[in-house]
DNA sequence: CGATGTATTGAACTCGATCAAACAGTGTGG
DNA sequence: CCACACTGTTTGATCGAGTTCAATACATCG
């Protein structure tokens, strides 16, 4: 029976929290062996969502968090008049759901950029479980405070950066995040189109591709569709901070 | 002993949670009356600051987290160049600090607009004391992702909104806000500047100041400084959803 | 192959920023 | 009490970054 066989080393070892690639950042990373077993008994896997399908949506009643298992997502949110804002884009380890907390609604919502797969926990089992365990209560705080860490400096991007500067931060802050992944700070895939780019950074999409153009024409960037090469770290980063260089010219700072 | 008597009953009775004027919209307002008491004990009122002192700065070390009791204060973050980005007033009954769990540090600095009283509490004591109360636990959760909420409407403000519904979202959040704290909802007084204003809505304060008169001469407000009163609420609503009100006159809506 | 979604490039326009100046309120000291 | 400085606010005129409109190019897929 091969296939049986298949699903249950699945269940058994590939779903076990000890083995997922992902252990040494979510938010049981932290965890002792035998605190970590139990941890993933809270654990379901759900079906993988598809390109575009959605995680939850906005109104949704709040009972499941989840962590993304493989992936990626945008979350946005709504306002009055129907238009959309994406607040950001996760990745492997990253929480989602926790804003729902308040209303016991989610207040925002949550779709996969490509191919992504999740794990599904039951918000009161997760809170008895960190009750019991002040590493997992320690680390969905620092979840929280990073996420809302992450939103303050979108909101100051959004508030006093111009469109170049935004476009070098948010490079700079895939590559970061894929570095963590660790892949390639110099390689990135982008799971996003230029319109998501676009909504994220409060700017027209064709604004993004000028600036990619212009940044590829300045020698710091090789852009390739959703393929983007980082070729000047240095130049980028300056950017990105604002910094003036007029004494820049090939080499590295001191 | 008059001046003795007066401390004396400061600290007895106008220091205490039960006779808080801010305990309805305090993280403390579900504890049990015995709980209050204990969690009481967790607190120090440090001396008040006036306008223009500051509660924390980012990169202090994070151990302390703040309510603010009186006043009002403005949350802000600085950019690598030095720039300042406000992303939040915060009033009676708000928590403060929080953000900076992640990194032991704060990431943000808080400023009093007024002279502003405060709630003091060593974050490690008010972990315990959530720990052993579910109440307490859950309210903090719901501040933090109360304020995950609000970050969120900030970001969708700067990235989607011309300056005329920020400035009507503003009021309408100033007016709601005032109104929770048992203030009426049509007479803001504003504790920050034109200059904050601006900086947090991300536009220049001379557009400020230049909606504020358009808004006047539509009859939508009086402005007078620092004293806004909202003439009609309902257009101020339809401004800041964005809602086409071609149709509009002068009643209520349906 | 045409069809559809995505991305680039060009040209014209606009909202809001910037520059500039005047004005109002507040406190200070002669 | 008025002149002065100082800070915050309003108003006017100009300018430009980035949007919008429009056309084209590219890629993926039936």
């Amino acid at each position: 029976m091969p296939e049986q066989k298949d699903i249950i080393s699945f269940d058994s070892a590939k779903n076990k929290c000890q083995y997922c690639h992902a252990a040494s950042f979510c938010i049981s990373k932290d965890l002792a062996d035998n605190d970590l077993a139990a941890f993933n008994t809270l654990i379901k896997r759900p079906k993988p969502l598809q390109k575009g399908e959605r995680l939850f949506q906005a109104g949704d009643k709040f009972d499941l968090i989840y962590i993304v298992h493989s992936g990626s997502v945008k979350a946005y949110i709504e306002s009055s008049d129907g238009e959309q804002q994406i607040t950001g884009f996760n990745f492997s380890g990253d929480l989602l759901g926790i804003a729902g907390l308040e209303e016991n609604h989610y207040n925002y919502s949550v779709e996969a950029l490509e191919t992504s797969s999740f794990c599904e926990i039951p918000f009161t089992l997760f809170e008895n479980a960190a009750h019991e365990n002040p590493e997992l209560q320690q680390q969905f705080l620092c979840a929280m405070s990073r996420e809302m860490t992450r939103e303050q400096k979108l909101i100051l991007l959004l508030g006093k950066m111009d469109s170049k500067r935004r476009i070098a931060s948010f490079l700079v802050a895939m590559s970061a995040r894929m570095q963590a992944q660790g892949y390639s700070a110099d390689n990135i895939i982008l799971s996003m189109t230029r319109h998501d780019i676009a909504n994220y950074l409060g700017m027209a999409i064709e604004t993004v591709s000028r600036l990619l153009t212009q940044f590829q024409s300045e020698d710091i960037l090789h852009v390739a569709g959703r393929h983007i090469t980082i070729i000047n770290q240095h130049r980028l980063h300056a950017i990105s901070d604002n910094f003036i260089e007029s004494d820049y010219h090939t080499g590295e700072t001191a």
